[in-house]
DNA sequence: ATGGGAGCTGTTAGCGATACCATCTTCTGG
DNA sequence: CCAGAAGATGGTATCGCTAACAGCTCCCAT
């Protein structure tokens, strides 16, 4: 930086002063300093700026398994969000998803000086982690789960659960089966909500949900499980993945679809169009989750306060595995 | 550090070695200073640390789409042998995969200061984007191309294309169809090589290769194509979603798999073996490959030359799609 | 003319850590 | 018992940058 004060022959402070606020300096001092700038293709130091002003423009992201679809998405939403508004992403991926990790993981991006970070862990054990958050830090969660003492992006789970129970209810079934997420996973327990919600203000008779891993495996497994019973005639799964499974159960039991059983998957993963047959499904806008979240985090960032919600739409996208072919 | 240093009744400077050089330390006084840090809840700050040291802690990954399969298997990867290296992942994603963008990718995670980048972009523009690199920063790729200036990880493309169709031709079949990925994709390109190397090895008729865009929508267009053609008995497809609306084609044209066409994907993704029939496929160890780059940018970093290449076998997974159901 | 404000640039003092060398103990062996 | 090595600790300078304030120039209103 010397060196291109003295190229241009300023100081330092009046470099520094180009490249953090232009405006603050005459055009012609400025075009020479940026020419000694590129001349000497100099690059500012940012672990010196960081120690002095404190704000190091990179922003943490802790999560569980980015090969996950889901997540996978709404880290990419963030960082495209991320992109545009100048910062870089650190990423702090957790071995295990419990109270633990998720604070050594915030502790490890802490310590790297990041100005906020965004918690993509929907499971309830995330809300443990983030109870005791170091203070001064702005935190930023992803997914929900109740009573969060920081603010949230997420899909609305319940609205879409309801949705696609509606939309099934509506073919004239009796009822509907309900192949859920793991345990204590704040999506999956969303989904059965809002699934339980519609069959009791309906007076519907309520299954009781099979639990399955968010894997085609465990899809599969179950779908074997409902395909033997008569009276299964509508099924709701909690993922396109699992849903996969059950198609595929169903079909080898010689049960057709939608012909004798339909089937509503949530995700809308782009395959999904080309499921056999084609999976009627609950879209989930999760880049625009990762852009909420990063807002959210910026504005704390500049110093909001207080509660913030905010919540995207999904929607149902309405294929043949619920309908007649086309 | 101050702080602790006083409360331990002990120089900053002694502090700084308790956590750089613990062996360097009398044991009791290093155990008087740990209880200070603990008590103070010290934490280095390492925009200090880095700016002395020149040494961050945090290497860059530089991607292009890390919704898709590979990308986003390979980050993970590298960002588990990272955590358990003590390092920290940042990331930057390309808008478009061009020389200018992995050039800019590169310079911002440059600018903050990052120990070396893993380049995960297997598109025939990194390698230029790889020409021209700023002296004196360690630089991995992942994925290939020809005569990079820079060490490689990578799935051995060439081998695992070989291996699908030499399967297929076990069976029986005249010749092998290939649906490939998008041109100049490198991971596309060694496919092609693979499959092409292998129909000219054994005299068979090398049909023209059908250029989809990985997804499942470009697998089902070619693949309505491909169904007309009664003396296509054979396709092996770049990847497996390409591959699942292939068999979607063939199935609605009437064409059974595995009884009247083969056909092998690659990847294997999950959902694979529940594809309609299971899928034979080629499995790609990502989660190595991502281990193997953070290793060989380890060993750059602690200043080893020259070229570099650690290619991973990948395994033909037979399933139904070729062959008979069980 | 001239006081004073606006606009631009320079000077100085850290930010929080480690490198390097100096100093002070504590051993070890003859 | 002491020289000298080895081990433990401390002092000081410095990494590259910016905050805060000081100083200078120029112009305008009185």
């Amino acid at each position: 930086m010397e060196d291109v004060a003295e190229l241009a022959g300023v100081s330092a402070m009046t470099v520094s002063r180009v490249l953090n606020a232009p405006e603050k300096v005459r055009p012609e001092t400025r075009a020479r300093v940026l020419a000694a700038v590129r001349e000497l293709d100099y690059r500012p130091n940012s672990a010196a700026r960081v120690l002095v002003t404190g704000r190091s423009g990179v922003l943490g992201v802790v999560c569980f398994d980015t090969t996950l679809y889901g997540p996978a998405s709404t880290l990419f939403g963030i960082e495209q969000a991320a992109r545009d508004s100048d910062y870089l992403v650190s990423i702090a991926s957790l071995p295990a998803l419990n109270r633990s990790w998720i604070t050594r993981g915030i502790d490890r991006l802490r310590s790297q000086s990041v100005d906020g970070v965004i918690v993509v862990a929907p499971h309830e054990s995330a809300a443990e982690g983030l109870r005791n958050l170091p203070p001064g830090l702005p935190v930023v969660d992803v997914g929900g789960g109740t009573d969060l003492p920081v603010p949230v992006a997420a899909v609305d789970q319940f609205t879409g659960a309801a949705r696609a129970t509606r939309h099934l209810l509506s073919l004239g079934h009796r009822t509907v089966w309900h192949v859920s997420g793991p345990p204590n996973w704040i999506d999956a327990n969303g989904r059965v909500d809002g699934w339980r919600s519609v069959l009791e203000a309906e007076g519907r008779e309520v299954p009781e949900p099979l639990v399955g891993d968010w894997t085609a495996h465990s899809g599969y497994e179950i779908g074997k499980r409902l395909a033997r019973e008569p009276d299964v005639t509508a099924i709701f799964v909690a993922n396109d993945h699992m849903a996969m499974g059950v198609l595929r159960a169903l079909r080898e039991t010689g049960r057709r679809v939608p012909e004798d059983v339909s089937v509503v998957g949530f995700d809308d993963v782009p395959e999904a169009a080309y499921f056999w047959p084609p999976l009627t499904t609950v879209r989930q806008n999760f880049g625009e989750v990762g852009r909420q979240a990063f807002q959210l985090l910026l504005d704390r960032i500049a110093g909001a306060e207080g509660e913030a919600r905010r919540m995207v739409e999904p929607e149902l996208v309405v294929r043949e595995s619920t309908g007649v072919s086309p």
